[in-house]
DNA sequence: ATTCCCTTGGTAATCGATGTCACGGAGTGA
DNA sequence: TCACTCCGTGACATCGATTACCAAGGGAAT
């Protein structure tokens, strides 16, 4: 490995100093011509490249979006994370991922460090209840798919009520009274929203709400079977469920595959790989992972930037992608 | 934002120079127990942490994996990234992550980038096929999914010829003779090696092989289904399918269920959700890419804790999960 | 002609932690 | 008692880029 090539030696080959070398660099205007030529030869000859770390350490902020998400594996955060990258890449910035396994220490933690390594922006899909403590983050921060609670914040997120309830009301659009709601835990606010938007839609259609049909479980693990055969096997069973999450959806229709359920009608929040492929092809509402990394990067990058616009909630677009899964009479 | 608190107040407070400080901090012995009782008072009293970009700048090496792969939403990859992640954070470093999007020019740029920032370590699933330039590499660099090229380097793979050989083999032993193979760019050496395996099967079998039978296609492609259906259209269209890689059997499946073609044997290199809630079920060759995120990791890291083992291929283990389809009668 | 301003470039401090080296004092062997 | 080693300690230089401050030279204004 050669030495690494300095400033200073550019500066010495272009025969001027470090300072004007770096305001070649950095674009500065109060340069003249002639310098600034010889100083960018130097640069080209030398192949010379600004060392990021030191370049941090000095400017106090580093070319860096930190990215705090449940889980880098989940297809939803990893959609997201990709969208980030690819923004990030183009603007020659690079990209941290952390993930807290939805534990609030493990997000205390990762957030932390993600400051202290001086990040130039967060995004963060949050599983903690308070964010106050970030109302003095030395960089802009954009939370993702859950809002940020007692802190004024951008934010970029699903409808998830909305979601819901288009979901619900195709159900009982298509007849049907007992609909199951299955989803996360409801200690996250994203299942909370989901619930409430279901809630609605039986109370609006005079459905009562039943809280045995309404099961909120840990998508990362296992025991979806169970929870469903459990619940089929009640007196009397749901001949609808609406999955309020994807990861749910998966381990629910695998279940009901198994046990040649599929004549209850289903409706997933979420699309997934080979939803069209399934007998009966399932019935979905769609959101776009992509459009929320997006949406978040660029508006942490605008922030980044200086942009002093105000804080803005953002809600991606929605729709539901009927396949006959949701179709179903009951 | 309160100013930050340095190694040098702590040493300050603790009456001692930043030096012995620093010699607390980085746990050496040579430090008297009462000054090392009084600076470890003093980085509790005042929460100090060390800088890392300034620790870096000095070591002339950061705490972070830089982790270089095609697309960071590819399942495949995400899932390789949330294990190398997780084992990351259990010792306090950062992953960094960059796609290439299969570009070799990409990945020399991401590279570069990631070394310009002294990563301590690289894990790579390179698009490249010459890897000579990261001999000189100031860090030690673990190859996943596809081989190092010119280069000595351990590297953490599938057995791409042996998995495919195992679908191939399956789909012979239940009759069928007119088998396609369906995979990624014959240009990725993975691809190359698993049409090797399903040439041999067919040379072991006595079938002779047929080059219309072998697509290689772009699985981020939308066009799967048009090739899947010139494919079937043809005079001689094949009883059985092996599918090489998880993203095309998602695109080939999709079109098979939508052209009601479910007669046809497909076997799967790689699991996917719901495989087993298809009808037929989908038989598939499973590997684990969180076992290659482990293992790339855990070579890494002790290559960094300085093992200077030699260098070494790792193949992780595959298995056949017969579901139905793969057990069809042409 | 002299003062003043403005452009341009150099010197040195800074970011925060750590490696080098030297020094003072205690302990040891002669 | 003297020379010598060993240990704990701290002053200072260093990593590489940025920047506050200062100085010099040239042109314009009086």
């Amino acid at each position: 490995m050669t030495r690494r090539v300095r400033l200073s030696d550019v500066a010495a080959l272009a025969a001027t100093s470090t300072k004007t070398a770096s305001r070649v660099i950095n674009g500065h205007t109060k340069v003249g011509s002639d310098t600034r030529d010889r100083v960018e030869k130097a640069v080209r000859e030398l192949g010379y490249r600004p060392d990021p770390l030191a370049r941090s350490l000095r400017r106090g902020t580093d070319d860096t979006i930190g990215v705090v998400v449940d889980e880098v594996s989940d297809p939803f955060f990893a959609s997201v994370i990709g969208e980030i990258e690819r923004m990030a890449l183009d603007r020659a910035m690079t990209v941290i991922v952390a993930s807290t396994q939805r534990l609030v220490d493990r997000e205390h933690i990762v957030i932390d460090g993600l400051l202290q390594r001086r990040v130039a922006g967060l995004i963060i899909a949050s599983v903690s209840h308070d964010h106050a403590h970030l109302k003095a983050a030395p960089c802009p921060v954009v939370f993702i798919d859950r809002v940020a609670v007692n802190l004024d914040s951008d934010a970029v997120l699903v409808d998830d009520r909305a979601g819901a309830r288009l979901g619900v009301d195709h159900l009982i659009s298509h007849g049907h009274k007992r609909i199951a709601y299955l989803g996360d835990h409801l200690g996250i606010d994203t299942a909370r929203s989901r619930l409430d938007g279901y809630r609605e839609s039986l109370e609006l259609a005079g459905i009562a709400m039943r809280d045995d049909y309404v099961i909120g479980m840990d998508p990362s693990l296992a025991d979806g079977g169970q929870i469903v055969e459990a619940l089929l096997a009640t007196p009397e069973p749901p001949t609808a469920i609406f999955s309020a999450n994807t990861r749910c959806s998966l381990r629910v229709l695998s279940t009901l595959h198994r046990l040649s359920r599929t004549d209850i009608a289903f409706v997933s929040f979420g699309d997934f790989a080979m939803a069209d492929a399934l007998t009966p092809p399932i019935t979905v509402i769609d959101h776009s992972p992509e459009s929320i990394g997006r949406l978040a990067a660029d508006r942490l990058l605008r922030r980044m930037a200086g942009d002093e616009m105000p804080t803005q909630t953002i809600t991606t677009p929605l729709h539901l992608v009927p396949r006959g899964s949701g179709e179903l009479a009951p």
